[in-house]
RNA sequence: GCCCGGGUGGCGGAAUCGGUAGACGCAAGGGACUUAAAAUCCCUUGAGGGUAACCUCGUGCGAGUUCGAGUCUCGCCCCGGGCACCA
């Protein structure tokens, strides 16, 4: 480089080079790629078929935002990069349009949302063609559809057929005076948000599916390599969600039940006998699930959920009036309020006593919301000196708590200092506090037990209580059944007809679909009927077994069951005869890559794994995990906290687009952070693509108008193979800001060394294209090429030209660097230690020191020791 | 309360096989061009000290391991997101 000669041109804009149009350049290439089906791969002949599939949206009224556009663009970046390393890229976009949501919002305007809800997806459509994404529009599809929703009921019927759908009763928000279910979202402070009333629980019948029959399935697969490559956080938070534990079904009987150990003797038997008197046992049985085993001997009072089949029978004459008041008063209470609302803890005596199996000890029976009839028995063995709540309760109500756990030493030796080191010990020591250690800890007060660690405790007091058929080690997961029912008018009727003599009866598959009638009156009302009830001429159909007058199900179905499916019909749109055609299924499907927001990492990706399983079960499918790899995006923030509508912090990306075009404003989302961490939305950060692009721009004209093709300098070829090298690793890692990064650099460097090789410039381009698709396009074009950029070819590069043949090493004393040195690459030890000698400034450290030691790192550091 | 992320210049962020901290961009200051402004171009820009060459400090806080720590270990603090009585 000289540095008496200017570096960059004296007279900027010549007359025959146009500025940078976005607005000209991208409604050009928009329909360009509409005209010429640039982005429709042929779906039965792709040779290298990849499925993008990105999440698709909810069209809300508010349009897209800006973090919804992040999310697309970085799905988007990666399709089109897959395009150019020569993959058919099948890229798809649709809408997720049934659901609370859009009701919600429809009753709040008054518009019935079967008419809102298109308005919503034409500018929906607008957004996310004005973006520029590589979607195949030909596949569009949207839930709504009764093209869709028709093989939304055919996949229940499938379930149902299977087995894999029943109806039982459960919990649900009421709100006594709209006279509707809530969800909980909707109810506020234990109101309802529209009304004030306060929410009530209700019990209806609803469809569930056998989604927990899947758990182990579910979970296995998530360490399976081979069939998911997912996202760290999104497996961990499935592996949560399911919920396994390891622990025991204990049984909690009357009196007699243990009558065959008293003659059997031992050190437990003996704490049976001596202890078994005190109040009459019931006569009952009560199973409860413990991940505790080995605190059974410190139960000392049991506890059933209120809904507990049992309740009625433990309890005694003098307790009912008090009981079935407590019991009114937990059903009444919202499902919120009783969740996540005030934890005081409450409960009531049943009257009844049990045996402890393990003491024989009587033990009073209990209820209490705290304990929940979903998970496990619905019923507990309460541990007060090892549980937080049933300590709090304990306390409460002046129930005894009794320690069969002492903590031990820690296990490493060099923290075994203090009060744990001479444990086993405060056996009798009272409790301040649940002790819940379940590691470090070993029995006490637990008979023959005691002195035994609690690890192995766990197995061996299972084993004793099996043994004397009290109990067995049992898993359980926290999954519970997917309830599918929503007794709402936005979304898929259920396929059911109910008939007198046949009870419940599918709908047979050729009536299919059961259309939602458009009806005025969809909104909720006093009368206590659901919306689609309401309509008799609906409602009222012929039992498809006897033909005698039968009610349709007037619930419809939950929007996640519409998402469970919808990548299985994309590439199979235009078969109005089958949900997913066979062959193309077998060509695209799984889905090569997915991308999408975390807060689905749970509900949609487990349930739609559950589908794919029931799924190929039945044999439509020939693959059992959907998603071969999934990435979740991280999220834009505004003003310190994620943009959303919640929030209220969201920011509407149309003018962006139209001010500065939609390449630059996808840079600049792309540049802002790790799109796998997301980053923060300022806007005077845009101006930065912008004046990127512009320089690109420029340089293009100058490299067509001047027609010069210099050779590549030394500098700038491994400038090439080293951006060529980090711009491709950047994007395969959804790393963007650091490719986007990468081609600053190279831009920087070709302005500087004013160099024009046509070659190296359209590989700049080339990596351009999946952040700046019209513009790379426009630029391709401008560099005298016909077609689509997206059928050119990604460049590579020489690992061995990514470096110089000379490098700078660091030269350190005692871990400092004081200076620097230029060696040959790969230098020899000697050699490096002889010219980090010659250097003044590594003298003055070393100068009369002895030097102790010389740490080397080839072409990194040299470090002098000196003492 | 529990589970995930994350704390690096004025700002967004680079650098994670332990090896030259601050790439790239924004903002700011100075200069060139211009009647002027915008745009563009050039220079400076972690803090402190020094005329300078240079020196000292510096990646949330406190310890530790190491020739060497943003990176590893232990103990805390703060911010963001999610889950919530799961026995």
């Amino acid at each position: 480089m000289n540095p008496s000669k200017s570096p960059v041109k004296q007279n900027p804009a010549p007359t025959h080079e146009l500025p940078y149009q976005p607005d000209a350049v991208e409604a050009k290439w928009q329909a360009r790629w509409a005209e010429r089906g640039t982005n429709e791969p042929d779906l039965d002949s792709a040779p290298r078929p990849f499925y993008n599939l990105m999440m698709f949206p909810y069209p809300s009224a508010e349009g897209l935002h800006v973090g919804n556009m992040f999310a697309f663009t970085g799905a988007d970046a990666y399709g089109r990069f897959k395009r150019l390393q020569g993959f058919d890229v099948f890229e798809p976009i649709g809408f997720d349009a049934f659901g609370i949501h859009s009701e919600n919002y429809a009753i709040k305007l008054g518009i019935n949302p079967a008419e809102l809800i298109p308005r919503n997806i034409v500018n929906f459509r607008r957004q996310l063609k004005s973006i520029g994404g590589m979607f195949d529009w030909r596949h569009e599809l949207s839930t709504t559809d009764p093209a869709y929703y028709k093989w939304t009921q055919w996949l229940f019927l499938q379930l149902l057929k299977a087995g894999k759908a029943y109806k039982k009763a459960a919990a649900v928000n009421w709100c006594p005076r709209d006279q509707t279910v809530l969800a909980n979202e909707q109810v506020i402070d234990g109101r309802c948000e529209r009304c004030g009333t306060v929410v009530e629980q209700r019990t209806l019948e609803q469809w569930f599916f056998r989604i927990t029959e899947y758990a182990d399935r579910l979970l296995a697969d998530l360490d399976d390599k081979s069939k998911m490559d997912w996202s760290e956080s999104t497996t961990l938070a499935q592996r949560n969600w399911l919920g396994r534990s390891e622990g025991a079904e204990i049984v909690f009987s009357g009196a007699g039940a243990l009558r065959a150990d008293g003659q059997r003797g031992g050190g437990a038997a003996d704490v049976t006998l001596s202890a078994a008197k005190g109040p009459k046992p019931s006569g009952a049985e009560i199973k409860v699930y413990t991940t505790r085993p080995d605190t059974v001997f410190g139960a000392t009072f049991m506890v059933l959920a209120p809904e507990h089949p049992q309740v009625r029978a433990l309890t005694t004459p003098d307790r009912k009036v008090e009981v079935d008041a407590y019991c009114r008063m937990v059903a009444a209470k919202d499902l919120v309020s009783r969740k996540v609302g005030e934890r005081e803890k409450t409960g009531v005596f049943t009257g009844s006593y049990v045996q402890n199996p393990a003491t024989g000890k009587s033990i009073p029976v209990w209820v209490a919301d705290y304990v929940l009839m979903e998970y496990g028995t619905g019923a507990i063995m309460a541990v007060p000196g090892h549980d937080e709540r049933d300590f709090e309760f304990a306390r409460r109500y002046g129930l005894p708590i009794v320690r069969v756990v002492a903590p031990t030493s820690h296990p490493d030796p060099e923290r075994s200092e203090g009060e744990g080191a001479e444990a086993p010990k405060g056996a009798e020591a009272p409790l301040e506090a649940a002790f819940v250690d379940n590691v470090n800890g070993v029995l006490v007060n637990s008979g023959q037990f005691d002195g035994m660690p609690v690890p192995e405790a766990k197995q061996a007091v299972t084993r004793w209580l099996e043994s004397r058929g009290a109990g067995r080690s049992q898993v359980h997961f926290r999954l519970h059944d997917w309830t599918i029912s929503r007794q709402r008018y936005w979304g898929p009727p259920i396929p059911v007809i109910y008939c007198e003599d046949h009870g419940p009866v599918p709908v047979p598959e050729k009536d299919l679909p059961v259309l939602l009638p458009l009806i005025e009156d969809f909104q909720p009302d006093n009368s206590g009927i659901s919306p689609l009830a309401r309509h008799e001429e609906w409602y009222y159909v012929p039992c498809p077994v006897c033909g005698k007058r039968g009610r349709r199900e007037t619930d419809v179905s939950d929007t996640f069951l519409d998402s469970s499916w919808y990548f299985l019909r994309y590439p199979s749109t235009e078969f109005d005869d089958r949900p997913f055609d066979p062959t193309r299924t077998r060509k695209w499907l799984p889905v090569t890559s997915y991308i999408g927001g975390n807060e689905h990492a749970v509900l949609h990706l487990l349930y739609s794994r559950f589908i794919t399983m029931v799924l190929q079960e039945l044999g439509y499918l020939h693959f059992d995990e959907p998603f071969r790899k999934f990435r979740a995006h991280g999220h834009i923030v505004k003003d310190g906290s994620k943009m959303s509508k919640t929030h209220g912090n969201v920011v509407v990306p149309d003018e962006y687009i139209a001010r500065w075009g939609a390449d630059t404003f996808r840079m600049y989302l792309m540049f802002l952070g790790p799109f796998q961490e997301g980053g923060d939305f300022r806007d005077e950060g845009i101006s930065g693509p912008r004046r990127f692009l512009d320089k690109v721009w420029t340089l293009v004209g100058e490299a067509v108008s001047e027609q010069r093709s210099s050779p590549l300098s030394h500098a700038v070829e491994i400038k090439r193979h080293q951006t060529v090298k980090k711009v491709t690793d950047g994007l395969e890692e959804l790393r963007y800001n650091t490719s986007i990064a990468a081609l600053m650099e190279l831009v920087n460097t070709l302005r500087a060394e004013n160099s024009w090789n046509q070659q190296l410039i359209e590989e700049l381009i080339l990596m351009l294209a999946p952040f700046a698709p019209h513009f790379a396009e426009e630029n391709w074009e401008r560099l005298g090429h016909d077609g689509s950029i997206f059928r050119a070819a990604w460049p590579s590069w020489d690992e061995r030209l990514t470096v110089e043949a000379s490098v700078e090493i660091a030269v350190q004393v005692n871990g400092k660097t004081r200076s620097k040195v230029t060696v040959p690459r790969g230098a020899e030890q000697g050699a490096a230690v002889a010219a980090a000698q010659e250097d003044a400034a590594v003298r003055r450290f070393t100068e009369g020191k002895e030097v102790r030691k010389v740490v080397y790192v080839p072409n990194r550091l040299l470090n002098f020791v000196v003492g």
